[in-house]
Formats: structure tokens, C-alpha cells, sequence
DNA sequence: CTGAAAGCGCTTACAG
DNA sequence: CTGAAAGCGCTTACAG
């Protein structure tokens, strides 16, 4: 049989007393009531089993204690690892987490915080899909005085809350590295569609290259669908050219499996041929053979400027939770510093 | 200001009909209305940007098209893949994801249930945590008529519903592998903290080796806790003893690492020193140095054996379906086949 | 056929 | 101080 759960009133006959008292008594609310009756409403909560309908009162109270996240991509580790600690985070401040997958499409992403908001979540945490589609919709969302922050990818200029990295103080970083490893020239190896963040990686490689003399012109900027095969394509070109001191800045680590099969291909290696910059730890997924003789072509390991997730979960949790129970509703707009993770060239790998 | 939600008793008002009318009519549900009373309810909702308060449905309806889903672990690509398809899937039903970790901690995984029960979803999509403390729980619950289906990990002989992979055909299918690379002797190399999965995939391997008389003894089965350090612990003492035509099974893909770092040092190489198969594709998060010298062991790829994902999730998806549809409720016990991935021995990798 | 009213399980303002 | 009653926003059995 479907059991039916156990409710305040079920508790309130069995112990005598109003269901108010039983609410006030398992609430911790200030009632005055028998030391007794009190006792034996908690002792009946617990041999019945009592667990608060969370439905019930999220209609009654209006917050129903969980957030919806709506990330564009689970493809990738970056993703999963920032939800983990999210919802980590969240369950120990005793929220629940919603979660949808836009995947990176505006009208999946529009759709599924219509669902989160006709589900009562107390607040929203997005990280946007691909273009500029949603962006008064997100404005209405935040003027609602709704909780809502985007991580990891933002606009800039719109007034929207956001805890993203700051991705032109890493991109400026990994140029100084390159820089340091007598690279002259960089060729800047980027996604065709475009978004704020990637926009500033581009922007600080240009500033810091200027600022350090390194040829950068917009010949040497190449934009590339990210599935393997299109990067691949790309970079053939790209090794085919002129390679002497050259740096190649990956955008983000999606891209390096295309450039280690077309280095592969030409028969060229890392750092012998040419210097590698990129953002992200990359990860290889071990299944088929062309990946281990792709991975061969990285003769020395090299830098990488990682985003820092755990600062940003750690952020997120932070503005939820003083937005959440203040009415403080102030304009939030982070970015945190970047890290980077050093190679070892010059030690044997 | 918050701005509220628009209801439909404020639909009613507007268009001055009853709200039952307009329930009805937002439904779809049969009602004999003037086609312009009709059409003036649905202009109004669209006008008003309506749309229905799932929570106060809920309530009402004692359903929430909602699915809990409890994992333990999200930091390999297993999970979140899970999850990801999970997730499509549902939401193309109209579910909403509730998504907890476990963190592999029983007592964790209760109370996460707990809590997902007290916010009313309508199904339970369990891969358990490791012990068998929550069985009787687990039991309670599917007893209550609720849908509940464990993935991934399971309990045999406990009557609980489950979809997972056929783990002892697989091993049994990796043993043939090795069989046909010459292997003479096999050394299993698996988790201390137990469960019937990789119980299962020990029989098969122990089944398998005794089919072929592949010498096979306890004193060959290794089990070690699964961080790298104390794989590779265990790894050094394995392969300090004799290799000659030598196949080591890993248990699961966690415990390459601590191989190849062993290997590494002692300066071996697959397949020239011994061979190797195991379970699922790993990945490799090249962020440090030492993964990609450890990686440079396996000289030529060797073989995999993959659990069928997207199967699962499909099953599960059905399964849901038709269950939170009916009031079927009948036994669920699927096993899905592994698949072999090979590698390319014999070819230049 | 139709729409007012009950009820899902809570919390809390308010009448006594 | 206390507990009955209202109300959150729906759906649907039922009285008219």
C-alpha cells in the first residue's frame, strides 16, 4: 500500500493538543505549553516518523529552501566539479539543489528557469548559454529581487550579478610565462562563438603581448569550431606556417586534443617546436588509441592558468545565503584572480 | 519590488469567469465554454505571462514530477555522464532533477533521501553508497509503493529494483581478451571497500580464468584503498614479483594511475612487461607532470571494458515512465551487457 | 452542465 | 497566553 506520511494533525490527535502546538513544539517556536505535553508531542513526532511536508510549506511560506542551477555543459569536468561543491554547499546551509542542463542553448536555458521559477526555488544560479538571447530576461529575473547570480560566464555593462574568474589577468599571466620561455610570437588559438569571458582572455593576451612587445596581430588570432576534428583542421594550418619562438595560447582546454593530432601529424613536438599556454587542466579521456600517441607530442609538460572553482563555489555560497535571509540585494560583481600551474620544462618529464 | 506571480484567480477576476473555468481551460480539461470566453482566458494568461505554480500543484496533486537522484561521487566522468543523460531524459518527460551526493557515506545518502521524500518527488534514482547499512531502508521505501530503482550499484538477492551492468559477463570478457594476448596468469588488482558490482566482476574474472585453466589464486587477487598513493603502493609490490606472461585486471578505472606510477618507477612498460585490462575508460587530468611520465608506461593501448551508460539511463527512463504512469509496480531487475573497447596491439601506437 | 467550496499540509495573524 | 481559522495556489468532487 501507498503509505500516507504522517502529518501535524495526525501528531495533534494522538497527543491531544492543537496542531498549532504541535507546529510550535517542533519548531522551536515560543509557545507555553506543559513540560509533559511538549515532551510527548516530540517523542509521538518521532515514533510516528514525522517529517515536514517541504511542499506544504514551501507554498505556505513562500520559500521552498533549494536553488536552481542551470549549467550549459556536463561534458567536460569543470562543470560537474563546480556543481559538486555547489550542492555540497548548499545541502549544508539545508538547501535543496535543482538542476538543469541548457546545453549551451538560450531557449533549453529560458525554459528550464521558467520550470525552477514556477518551482518556487528561492534563488538562481546560472552559468549562461552561448549569446546574448537571455540577457533582459536574466534583468527581469534579478529585478524581481530574486537571488540570481551567473558564475563563470557573465556580460559586461548589463548590471547583472555575477562570480566569474578574472579571465584577462590569466590570459595576461600565461602570456608573462610565455614570455619567460623566450617566446617572441603568439598565435592565439580560440572558439568561433563567442562569449564575455573568452572575449577578456583575448583582450588580456593582446594588452600583456603589447605591454611586452610580442607580435600579436590579427593574423595570428584563429577561431575554431571546438569539436576535435574542426580544431585539428585549424591547427594543421596554423603548424604549417612559420613556428620559430612561437607560442601557441589555447583558449580553453577543449582545444588541445585537435592541436596535439595535428602536431602529431606534422611530427612536431612540445617544447621543441613550438611553446603552449592554456587555460584549464585538460583531461584526456583514455579510450582510444589516437589519444595516447596524440599525448605523446607533449614531450614536457607545459603551464596552465587554472580558474579557481572552489574560491568561486565559495563565493556563490556566500551571496546566497546573506541574500537569501537579508533583503540586502546589492549589485554583486566578482572576479576571481586566476592561478597557474607550472610546467617543468627544463627538468626531464 | 518582488514581484507576484500572477494566479488564477487573477485570471478569473480579469476575464470574470469562475477559476475553476480557467483551470479547466489552462488544462485542457473538458468544459462547455463560449469559444470567446475561451479565448479571452487563454489571451489573458499569455498576457499576464501565467503559468502554473508547480508547488501548490504539487501539494494538491500529491505529485510533483519530480525526481530525486542520489549519487556518490562526482569527481570521475562516470556520474556526471549518468546525470547529464539522466537529466536530458527526465526533463524531456517533464521531470524536474533533484541531484544529492552521497559522497559515498551511507548516513549521508539517508538523509538526503529523507529529504528529497519530505519534498514530495515522485521517484527515486539511487546508485547507493558503499555498505549495505541502507538495504532495509531502501526496501521500506520501494515497499511503500513509491518508484524506486537503484542504478549503477546494487544488492543481490534483496528484491530491490535495479538496472546495472552485467559486470561478471564483462570481467568474463576482459579475461578473453587477456586469454588471446597469451596471458598465462592473472593478477586482479581491486578495492578493499567492497560491493556487489565488483564482487561481481571478481566471480566473473575467478569464473572465467578457471574456464581457460588461467592459473588464478587468492594469493593473486590484490585489493588496495583506491587513492593513487596506496594504489601505487600495492602496484609496487605487485610488480616486484614475477610478470612473466602476466595479466593484471583492474577492478576499476581509479587504479590505473597508482599502476603506471609504479610501473613508472620500476621502469616497465605495457604490453612489452605485462598486460593489462580493466574496467571503463579512465581519464587523466593533466594538470602536474608527473601523470604525463606516468602516462609514457603504456606503450601501446591496451583494452577496456566500458559499462553501457547511455543503456542505463535509457532503461531507467522507461522504466520511470511506465512506472510513475501505472500503478505497476512489478520487480525490475535489468543487467546490461559491457562492451569491449579495444586497444591496438600489434599496431604503432 | 457549472461554479462554489473543500482540501492538500503547513504557518501565523488574530479573535477570544 | 492559546487555539481555531485563514490562506498559500492549485484541482476536482459535489451540490445546485
Amino acid at each position: 500500500m501507498l503509505v500516507k506520511r504522517v502529518c501535524l494533525k495526525d501528531i495533534a490527535e494522538e497527543v491531544n493538543v492543537s496542531q498549532t502546538a504541535v507546529s510550535k513544539v517542533l519548531n522551536g517556536l515560543p509557545i507555553r505549553i506543559g513540560q509533559e505535553k511538549r515532551e510527548k508531542i516530540i517523542e509521538t513526532a518521532q515514533r510516528l516518523g514525522y517529517s515536514p511536508n517541504m511542499i506544504a510549506r514551501g507554498l505556505r511560506n513562500q520559500k521552498t529552501k533549494s536553488i536552481g542551477i542551470v549549467i550549459p555543459d556536463m561534458s567536460t569536468l569543470f562543470y560537474p566539479e563546480l556543481l559538486r561543491s555547489l550542492e555540497i554547499k548548499l545541502s549544508s546551509y539545508g538547501y535543496q539543489t535543482l538542476i538543469c542542463n541548457s546545453e549551451d542553448d538560450p531557449v533549453n536555458e529560458r525554459e528550464h528557469i521558467e520550470t525552477l521559477l514556477s518551482r518556487s526555488v528561492d534563488g538562481l544560479v546560472v552559468a549562461p548559454a552561448a549569446g546574448r538571447d537571455n540577457i533582459d530576461y536574466f534583468k527581469e529575473i534579478q529585478e524581481s529581487r530574486k537571488t540570481f547570480v551567473l558564475i563563470d560566464r557573465y556580460f559586461a555593462g548589463e548590471g547583472l550579478n555575477f562570480i566569474v574568474t578574472d579571465n584577462k589577468q590569466g590570459a595576461g599571466a600565461g602570456v608573462g610565462i610565455l614570455a619567460d620561455q623566450g617566446v617572441a610570437r603568439i598565435i592565439y588559438l580560440g572558439n568561433r562563438v563567442r562569449n564575455q569571458p573568452i572575449d577578456d582572455r583575448l583582450t588580456g593576451v593582446r594588452e600583456e603581448a603589447a605591454r611586452r612587445s610580442i607580435g600579436f596581430t590579427t593574423e595570428q588570432i584563429f577561431l575554431t569550431e571546438t569539436d576535435r576534428e574542426s580544431a585539428g583542421a585549424t591547427c594543421r594550418r596554423i603548424l604549417g606556417g612559420n613556428l620559430k619562438d612561437t607560442g601557441i595560447f589555447l583558449e580553453s582546454n577543449r582545444l588541445l586534443m585537435g592541436l596535439l593530432d595535428a602536431a602529431r601529424e606534422k611530427g612536431l613536438q612540445i617544447p621543441d617546436d613550438f611553446h603552449v599556454i592554456g587555460f584549464d587542466p585538460f583531461i584526456a579521456e583514455m579510450a582510444y588509441p589516437a589519444d595516447y600517441a596524440s599525448l605523446r607530442v607533449i614531450r614536457q609538460p607545459f603551464s596552465l592558468i587554472r580558474q579557481d572553482i572552489a574560491g568561486m563555489v565559495q563565493a556563490v555560497g556566500e551571496y546566497l545565503v546573506s541574500s537569501l535571509n537579508k533583503q540586502s540585494n546589492r549589485l554583486l560583481q566578482r572576479m576571481l584572480p586566476a592561478e597557474i600551474i607550472p610546467g617543468n620544462y627544463g627538468q626531464d618529464a
